[in-house]
RNA sequence: GCCGAAGUGGCGGAAUUGGUAGACGCGCUGGAUUCAAAAUCCAGUUCCUUCGGGAGUGCGGGUUCGAUUCCCGCCUUCGGUACCA
């Protein structure tokens, strides 16, 4: 009777699905407990085992809890509109509905493979309309309301067009865009359009035109998120800056509620320090400067009041309002130049050399409101247009860009901060005394700070002033897989929320969804579904990734529901996410949209909780190893082998180098693989394919290789010698590892605790095979347990005293080290608990049923075998917890280290209730420890009861 | 540059509150079993050693009876971020 991982495996895994073994109702008379995973978005290439880590995680984690009596919310979905659907679409002809739905199967047949406990009654798809419609209702609620700075919370905007008619805005404090103040009698006069255009200022999802990432290869505008170094974070094509009129979610309203909640959640501190600097919240005035000769006055934002009067000139963002009219006639030609220059330039060329500031003067000057000193006003492009007010009071003296600025254009440079008493202060510290600056003088950095402050504001010159990094989120993409906006345009162009009974609005079925050139949305050639009515028309944008994704969590509490988005019951009941695992690419992203739609709905009254995911925890990446291998060759003059590295060329600011390759391996025979595994990727490198990839055939320099012989083109002997280095799994280097391969060979249990055993599950680690027979042989052995003579034997004796303690031993470990997700040591305790039982030849059922069910959250089918074989009618998956006694572990007689000094010397055995003073006098007895003593005087001696004894001598 | 995390045997890693450093597994060595191999089982395995002992958790210092753990200063690696005024 051996154990067969995949018979038992496959019969369980249909007896669950049968028995809807995981199925989870609501369950008000129990604890609920919510434990979620990031659902995958269904790609083309399948899991790899990196994939299932944290949903290995959350799986034990939710059976745990389920064994310990809650009622356990464990859902799984795909996020399923997005990008890469479109971009195989575009490159296939494969319609992107058809591809996904393909990739979705597949990725459930590997899932289910795994043996989760996922309630897949639950199960749901972003691109499914019965799913999209409640992203479209909470886009029109996020359109339909403002953010109201005096109530702290979002506001229906039907109360803001009250206040307007009765009021005006002047009294309105709001997030908002809006700059010019109107009365009651204005806003009453106002046509329709525009009043639209005011109520745009002020909606929580608007419409406007921004300086947008423009990514031309995509064919679409991309989130700052979604863009890394200047090129896009899918596919890597270059992004540039450009004005566009695109729909926008006000995030900006919520940012200090954002950084503030940040400090109630149990998240990694690296996580909330992301969320943090994503924020990137800095204190500091806003303040005027005046225009020799002009009735502009300039807005700046600076967080250095303090230097005001080393002040010496102003830049503006190139893109600047007033640069037209500040700019005079004779630096025309200039100005006019460099904003062409700034215009070619692209993000990543911008980015690439942040060192090298440039700029025009535009030929007028500022006035400095503390000293009326003139400045010249020059523009630049390392001013940005949309952070602060585009525009910068300069102080070469005290921050390193207009520093190196003022030495480009030979600017004046005045010292206004002593810092002296501060060696090793760099130029930006907020360190030091003031000088030159009249009546700051004297004073240290922080008072001058809010002196300066105080005066600002007293003068009437500008006010305190708080500033985000965060921007709004652009939320159209050009594209055409992606939820429609429920959105019309009458004939005036005014902006209509559809009604929630004309939803879901459905993505029409096209064939046509390659991206238009310009800026066209594909939706929009599609005239007999944009064109309405009267000369209505729809919005041909789509919405954007994150869309879908940013409330998930809520559906599956309430995941088929067709009259909300999640009945108001379900939502208090499981209220918010206990445990959330994923990886930390989603840290800005779709974390930070996540909690500020939930708070929109918690300000809404529509969540119970202002927080979505109480405790987050990030899973580390499984990576592959890369190999490449080399050509092995003799060196025609000194007859040594060599390894020609042609490939492995190093492209550095000198040029490129090669690097000689140390290792000088056969790989055909050292790894046991075929040399039709390789393929060729440079003139003398080769990749090791898996056999999946098989038949390589190449032409090189070196040689001809086919039919998995090389024959080397100036003759001679070749072996093949191999590097190897760690990174990604991607099908690109070939590495990728089929979760699937490993569960046929070992079963899926040993798969799921192999992973865990692994190491800590927040840490990155190559993917390594090598173990894997541990856990295997481990399992076996715990199987053996039950089996006597080949058949499934269990006694029903009483159990000793040492088999308990085993069994309590490895209850308290392996509870308190799934408490704080500790799996691989957990499966540690399993082996040690194992190869003690086997030891002592336990086969009684008072300790191996309790056995069975600690193990039952790793090893879900075998447990559940055993349970059956033990004569239990239900599953195993929802019986309860063993309960640990304190009392088996209780010891007569406690062995101490004894140390002299802090080194250990010996040890010795007392009972549990020795005293202190009687183990003193027996430690210092022990020859062993005399020799140690001897000539030397005892000073002390500490004991810590339980623990250990130290002796110091001296 | 800034922010964050981490450096422990040949390898993955353990040590939860400052208390026996190296649990558990892989690998390796020796043995049993076998015609033989696989599998299994048993023993050993941080390094050095004159076999008394000595050294040892990235490096240098400190606090302590005692430090992988706390403090100060460095080094390295990996993530994040980047003209944020």
């Amino acid at each position: 009777m051996d154990y067969q991982p995949r018979s038992i495996e496959q019969k369980w895994q249909q007896q669950w699905v049968k028995d809807k073994t995981y199925r989870v109702e609501l369950d008000a008379n129990r604890p609920k407990y919510y434990v979620l995973d990031m659902f995958p978005y269904p790609s083309g290439a399948g899991l790899h085992v990196g994939h299932p880590l944290g949903y290995i995680a959350s799986d034990i984690y939710a059976r745990y809890k389920r064994l310990r009596g809650f009622n356990v919310l464990h859902p799984m979905g795909y996020d399923a509109f997005g990008l890469p659907a479109e971009q195989y679409a575009i490159q296939t002809g494969v319609h992107p509905a058809k591809s996904t739905a393909a990739n979705i199967n597949r990725y459930r047949e590997q899932l289910d493979n795994l043996g989760f406990s996922f309630d897949w009654d639950r199960e749901v798809q972003t691109c499914d309309p019965n799913y999209y419609k409640w992203t479209q209702w909470i886009f029109i609620q996020l359109f339909e309301h403002y953010y109201d700075q005096t109530s702290g919370k979002a506001q229906p905007i039907s109360d803001l067009q009250g206040i307007f008619t009765k009021q005006g805005n002047a009294n309105v404090k709001a997030a908002t865009a809006q700059e010019t103040i109107f009365t009651a009698a204005e806003w009453q006069s106002m046509d329709e359009k525009a009043q639209s255009d005011v109520l745009m200022n002020y909606r929580l999802a608007y419409r406007t035109v921004t300086y947008v990432n423009w990514c031309e290869a995509l064919g679409t505008v991309l989130a700052n998120d979604e863009v890394k170094d200047g090129i896009s974070e899918r596919g890597g094509h270059p992004v540039e800056r450009r004005p566009m009129l695109q729909w926008s979610l006000r995030i900006t309203a919520y940012a200090e509620r954002l950084l503030n909640d940040l400090n109630d959640l149990d998240w990694s501190d690296s996580m909330k320090k992301m969320q943090a600097n994503w924020i990137g919240r800095s204190e500091g005035a806003q303040l005027f400067f005046e225009v020799e000769g002009s009735d502009h006055k300039i807005e700046i934002f600076t967080t250095r009041p303090d230097t005001i009067f080393g002040a010496t000139f102003m830049v503006l963002a190139p893109e600047h309002d007033f640069v037209p009219d500040l700019t005079t006639p004779e630096q025309q030609k200039t100005i006019e130049e460099y904003i062409a220059y700034a215009n070619t330039r692209s993000e990543r060329d911008r980015m690439a050399d942040v060192k090298e500031v440039t700029g025009a003067f535009t030929g007028s000057y500022a006035i400095n409101p503390f000293n009326d000193a003139k400045v010249p006003i020059y523009i630049g492009d390392y001013v940005l247009k949309d952070y602060g007010t585009g525009a910068i009071m300069a102080v070469p003296s005290d921050d390193d860009r207009d520093n190196a600025f003022a030495d480009k254009f030979g600017l004046e440079i005045i010292d206004v901060i002593d810092k002296s008493n501060y060696p090793g202060a760099t130029r930006s510290d907020k360190l030091g005394i003031m000088i030159n600056s009249l009546f700051l003088d004297g004073m240290e950095v922080p008072d001058a700070i809010e002196e300066m402050l105080q005066r600002i504001e007293s003068i009437g010159l500008g006010k305190r002033q708080i500033n985000y990094k965060l921007r709004d989120a652009i939320y159209s993409r050009q594209r055409y897989w992606g939820e429609p906006f429920p959105i019309v345009y009458d004939e005036k162009g005014v902006a209509h929320a559809m009604k929630l009974e004309d939803l879901p609005l459905e993505l029409p079925d096209s064939e046509d969804f390659k991206p238009a050139s310009g800026a066209q949305s594909p939706l929009a050639r599609i005239t007999d579904w944009v064109n309405l009515p009267d000369g209505w028309t729809r919005e041909t944008d789509t919405m954007p990734g994150f869309a879908g994704s940013s409330w998930y969590f809520l559906r599956y509490m309430d995941a088929n529901n067709s009259n909300a988005f999640a009945s108001q019951e379900a939502v208090n009941y499981w209220q918010d996410v206990d445990l959330y695992i994923g990886g930390t690419e989603h840290a800005v992203g779709h974390l930070m949209y996540s909690r500020f739609w939930h708070k929109f709905l918690y300000d809404k009254g529509l969540v119970p909780t202002n927080e979505p995911f109480k405790r987050l925890v990030n899973q580390g990446m499984i990576q592959g190893v890369i190999e490449s291998i080399f050509l092995e060759k003799k060196d025609p003059q000194t007859d040594l082998r060599i390894v020609e590295p042609a490939i492995a060329e190093k492209e550095s600011a000198e040029g490129k180098t090669f690097v000689p390759i140390p290792v000088l391996v056969d790989y055909v025979t050292e790894y046991g693989l075929e040399s039709s595994h390789l393929t060729q990727v440079g003139l003398d490198q080769f990749r090791a394919w898996r056999p999946e990839y098989a038949d390589a055939t190449f032409v090189s320099k070196s040689g001809t290789y086919q039919n998995g012989v090389f024959t080397a083109s100036n003759g001679g002997p070749l072996k093949f010698a191999t590097q190897s280095e760690v990174g990604k799994m991607s099908k690109s280097k070939y590495n990728v590892i089929n979760p699937d391969d490993v569960v046929e060979r070992y079963g899926a249990d040993c798969f799921r605790m192999y992973e865990m055993f692994l190491g800590p599950i927040e840490q990155s680690k190559p993917w390594d095979t090598k173990g894997i027979d541990g856990v295997s042989k481990f399992l076996r052995k715990f199987w053996n347990l039950f089996i006597r003579n080949d058949q499934f034997t269990i006694s029903e004796e009483a159990p000793t005293k040492a088999e308990l303690k085993i069994l309590h031993t490895a209850i308290k470990k392996v509870s308190d080290d799934i408490e704080r997700l500790s799996f691989n040591t957990c499966v540690a305790a399993f082996m040690v608990a194992t190869n003690e039982l086997t030891k002592v030849k336990c086969n009684k059922r008072a300790i191996l049923e309790e056995m069975v069910l600690l193990l039952a959250p790793f090893a879900v089918h075998l447990s559940e075998e055993l349970w059956q074989r033990l004569g239990h009618e239900g599953s195993v998956h929802h019986a309860s917890y063993p309960v640990f006694n304190e009392a088996y572990l209780k010891e007569d007689e406690v062995e101490y280290p004894i140390s002299i000094n802090g080194k250990k010397r010996a040890t010795a055995v007392f009972a549990a209730d020795a005293s202190k003073s009687d183990m003193e006098a027996a430690a210092v007895a022990i020859p062993n420890i005399q020799k140690w003593i001897e000539g030397k005087t005892v000073r002390k001696i500490i004991v810590v009861p339980g623990r250990m004894i130290n002796i110091v001598v001296g």
